[in-house]
DNA sequence: ATGTAGTTTTAACACTTATTCAAATACTAT
DNA sequence: ATAGTATTTGAATAAGTGTTAAAACTACAT
């Protein structure tokens, strides 16, 4: 993990490299707005704290232009401007965290941690989908609802999972034909009636949240209505 | 947007509820850790407000569960335990952001957009038509003028997105019939008509401002006059 | 290979909801 | 006033949906 620390105060800066360095965090220093913005394009980085008040490029200026390059490395503000007013600003300005000098490096290290795993959430998805108390196992193949455990057969579990990958649109037969059954569906059948009928005994049955819905002349849609 | 504040002091639940609402999100209450938690499993929401010291479960372990169970929805801790050490348990639980009691309404709203936003960079666009107060949701074939939401059948929907996707312009029955109803329009049939009276009948009747217009001799014109 | 249990598909029927038609009524412009 | 045009209504028709049972198919173990 690598991390860029934009802070022209030297005494401070090498403070938190040091600290975060015994963290097993990379960390390079960049002293003002200009060298930060080269060093940003020529390395990697997977964070930036940021001053606000730094020579060159304003801390905000620079933090805008981050962001809009960068909309995916989360930035944290570290500054000596402490009001509401200031805060504000930053967050307006793209900052995903903002805190105010003098300042805890625990509480430092505790925001870094979220800010570094929410941003890296996005790339890893995990093998679960998960609606409300319905919850599917792609690796497992397993679904349950609440506590209820529930067998589903494998075309139940890819109708019920195209559901769930689109929950709160609505998806005509057609949609679900060509997706789960791979057909183009013009043949007069009604499979995909039957196995919307499957799903509901066993996954609606019994709820009273019911979580397929049929919208008449549309087709279904999934989620709370 | 739907948040869930849970937080036992009736007075500050209210108060943050309202100003939720004000910035047009759907709030909901929880007075207990326990009514969250199945709160929690019936609704699906975006966020969670969570106070640390709660009747029932405390907030913490609330945390803890919460996070295990929805990985992807953010919790922002509010609370009046402000030390370091407090903060540092909270991130642990699986906190995303951690505020200090009393804190500045507008600073709480900044942190929320965070949260939601980065929360919901995996989610997709809304794909919606919207004319004044009039709004039509292509996802969820839903529509909505003001506050009121209506239901409408395929054919009403499909002509009022032809409509709205033609406002301001004289729409003549025959490219009506045409778009609509597939249909080279001779036949002696007033269909249109008819469904036109049907939608104004969901859409403008008590409303102050008609939006569906007639051009006698010409056809019919959405939008303002 | 063959039987079997489980899965998937088809088809039929009952039922709900939407759409169309046609006739009656109301409106509008000259 | 009147002819042309638009709106409303209710009933007939059509389309869409839920449910069931049985037939066709598959995968798997023997």
């Amino acid at each position: 993990m690598k991390i860029l620390i934009v802070e022209d105060e030297p005494k401070v800066a090498s403070f938190i490299k040091k600290g975060l360095e015994e963290s097993n965090y990379e960390a390079e220093i960049a002293y003002d707005g200009l060298s930060a913005y080269n060093l940003a394009h020529q390395y990697q980085y997977d964070l930036f704290i940021l001053d606000v008040i730094i020579p060159g490029i304003s801390g905000l200026d620079l933090c805008k232009k981050l962001k809009s390059q960068y909309p995916d490395i989360p930035i944290l503000m570290l500054t000596a401007l402490g009001t509401t007013d200031d805060k504000l600003i930053g967050f307006d300005a793209g900052a995903d965290d903002y805190m105010i000098k003098p300042f805890e490096f625990r509480e430092l290290l505790a925001r870094l941690r979220v800010l570094l795993k929410t941003a890296n959430k996005a790339s890893d998805q995990s093998n679960k989908l998960i609606f409300g108390d319905l919850e599917l196992d792609l690796n497992r193949k397993t679904v349950k609802r609440g506590t209820a455990q529930m067998e589903l057969t494998a075309k139940e579990f890819s109708l019920i999972e195209f559901f769930m990958r689109n929950s709160g649109r609505v998806l005509s037969r057609n949609d679900i034909a060509e997706k789960v059954w791979d057909v183009s569906f013009d043949s007069g059948t009604n499979v995909v009636d039957v196995y919307v009928n499957f799903l509901r005994k066993k996954i609606d049955k019994g709820f009273d949240k019911k979580l397929i819905h049929t919208k008449v002349g549309f087709g279904y849609i999934f989620g709370d209505l």
